[in-house]
DNA sequence: CCGCAATGTAAACAATGATTACACTCGAGA
DNA sequence: TCTCGAGTGTAATCATTGTTTACATTGCGG
């Protein structure tokens, strides 16, 4: 007489979907680092192997979260750049390029844990994202639009590349506590300017 | 009759620097996440008790390991840029900052491991160097040579602080194997002419 | 209705971080 | 020189974890 799920499958209930919710979960509360799988086969109310009829090991589970972190970025991207919109205007190129770097700060921001493992020991990269387009598409958009509008040259992959590094390590570098806790968007606003200052029009 | 050793002391030796040079040479071989203090202590030939006379838990030792790194960082710009020494002309100025970019991208290509451990989990910053100058000042220290001879304008904070990001950032992708294997070095030098670019000398 | 594959259980092994009570050892002071 | 105590290492122990194995259950397809 267990209540019944719609999407439940064979015995427990879908567990490996419950694992990675349960994982996502933990790294919202900045525990991911220390998340056991035995824990949480515990709260899952499951016996401890079950974990391992879904994920062959502990850093299988990890991964998978971490392209979970870059799917959950890519819509972060999409929502602050759609991808099949495009700027109507210089200032509405800037804004958005503003927005995705915004984004990208705010990310690494609220899921600090999440985001030091997505670039942490795995050796991934924003690339693996299973989402289409990918996390690195969206700047290079946002960068071709700028272009088209005359704010900077026709990006190309150095200029691309450079972008990436400053929009990342200030992620980096503000998602810890270290830093000042200046504003987070007039920094971010400031950055962009830099960078654009960096790549100027006339080639 | 145990052989005699320099700066040993009392019992068994210094076993506190021990644990410190076996989990930086731990930090070298890429195994210092999964580095443990049994093993270090059975490697060492010692119980696995003796290590907690010296470290207060497994974190204590990291977080000593983390300052190590920020100090080690900090040998390597006083070798790309010794503090006390000032550029002659405008292109040493250029050559020395640009060293000290590579200095930097450098060390977390060699030590990757150690750099994760730095900027991981326990919120350091470049700042946290036990050394002084800390490695923050060296940044500083070469863009105001740079302004000296007219190639930047003054650096402000944020400035600095942009310099600073996208130095790291290249450093923290370029410690990925994700990122194409170019040359290094002219990854750096390109990154570099893009970050001067961004703060022009008219202000 | 039966049987097989998917799924979960129970028990076990090896390893780890950490704590505690105890023992040794060296050196400073009587 | 002798003693005594702080500093240091040991042994034993506890709780926890990752992982594997042999076994049970369940539920769907033939």
């Amino acid at each position: 007489m267990t209540d019944v799920k719609e999407p439940t499958r064979h015995h427990h209930g879908n567990l490996k979907q419950a694992l990675l919710d349960y994982a996502m979960q933990a790294a919202g509360e900045g525990e991911l680092e220390s998340l056991s799988l035995r824990k949480a086969s515990r709260d899952l109310g499951v016996s401890p192997g079950a974990a391992y009829r879904h994920f062959a090991d502990r850093d299988s589970l990890m991964r998978t979260v971490a392209q979970n972190g870059f799917d959950m970025l890519a819509e972060r991207f999409e929502g602050a750049l759609p991808f099949n919109s495009d700027a109507s205007d210089e200032d509405d190129a800037r804004r958005r390029f503003v927005g995705l770097a915004s984004a990208y700060v705010t990310f690494s921001q609220e899921h600090p844990s999440l985001w030091r493992l997505m670039f942490g020991p795995y050796g991934l990269s924003p690339r693996s994202a299973t989402a289409r387009p990918s996390t690195y598409d969206w700047l290079g958009k946002s960068l071709h639009e700028l272009a088209k509008f005359g704010v900077i040259h026709t990006p190309d992959a150095p200029a691309q590349f450079f972008a990436w590094t400053a929009i990342h390590g200030l992620s980096d570098l503000m998602h810890s506590p270290a830093v000042s806790d200046r504003n987070t968007s007039s920094i971010v606003h400031s950055h962009c300017c830099f960078i654009l200052d960096a790549m100027p029009p006339t080639g």
